[in-house]
DNA sequence: TTGAATAGTTCACCTATTGAACTATTCTAT
DNA sequence: ATAGAATAGTTCAATAGGTGAACTATTCAA
């Protein structure tokens, strides 16, 4: 049984670190502009969630607010995000992208969705569904399990 | 058509993000010694490929020789692995794990596994089996798609 | 109304990556 | 046999990304 678990392990690693070097690959390929993939998909999360925060960002990516200001400023410099403080909570800054940025998010998905479909090809529509069902049972499995350990 | 495949890859993108996160915050916490996540991971690997080289771990990992150089570097000031020239063709170097780089790798292993499969409990033999079926194969598409672009 | 909590920034320091220039070695074609 | 292409790896300067502690500003709560 724990052998069992430990070959499928390596098995999911294995084939997890593959795909990930792919989709990496992918959007270097497409993303044409001069930012990286960590800042793309910083970008896509502010455009995906409007009136976000620093705060929301360290959650979703797993690091520090320090981390986040300093990816936040770059997207700044290159006009693609704008700060709106709250003015009935000064504390807070709500992050929203920009017409330049929300450009460049439109133009790029459509890119890397095109290509990362062109593999999907290869599966028919039940396989992909249940694949995808797993994933996010998976996720939220995971979510749950780290909720637990922190609470 | 293209609605449903938008919908699906976001869907996708949403899990794999959740499940990334989920893997890397076990492995920050069960890798207590002083190495980082990336770190382990190439320590991982050069314990799986015995005389493997700087070069093969920069294609695993999608990075330019430099950068595996200084992670080389990183590992080695550690004591975690050495490096053997190959006398027969000396361009090469191969490396591999030391002793105490083996103990690391085995002891973070079941500990990082023991976790995982904690969440994997909630997952019947089938449903595994099928979801890493998939992955893989996606993995192995991706891989192909790759290979015949920069051909 | 004082002290705790929250949101964000700054700073010093480290890791990770890039790309170009470089050394050393081996292969290949004439 | 040898000139030059190819391969393996390193060095270097620059940048991105990350941590954790100390800080400012603001709001909440007893």
């Amino acid at each position: 049984m724990q052998i069992e678990l430990k070959e499928l392990i390596n098995r999911y690693q294995d084939a997890m670190n593959r795909v990930y070097r792919n989709v990496n690959i992918i959007m270097k390929d497409k993303i044409h502009s001069d930012i990286t993939t960590d800042q793309f998909s910083t970008l896509q999360y502010i455009q995906k969630h409007k009136q976000c925060t620093s705060t929301d960002i360290a959650h979703e990516f797993g690091v520090g607010k320090s981390a986040v200001t300093a990816q936040i400023n770059r997207l700044y410099e290159k006009g693609l995000i704008e700060r709106n403080r709250d003015e009935s909570d000064r504390r807070n800054v709500y992050l929203h992208v920009t017409e330049k940025g929300i450009e460049l998010v439109h133009y790029t998905e459509d890119e890397v969705y095109a290509a990362i479909g062109k593999n999907l090809t290869h599966f028919d529509d039940e396989e992909i569904q249940s694949f995808i069902r797993s994933l996010e049972k998976l996720a939220s499995v995971m979510d749950n399990d780290q909720r637990g350990v922190n609470s």
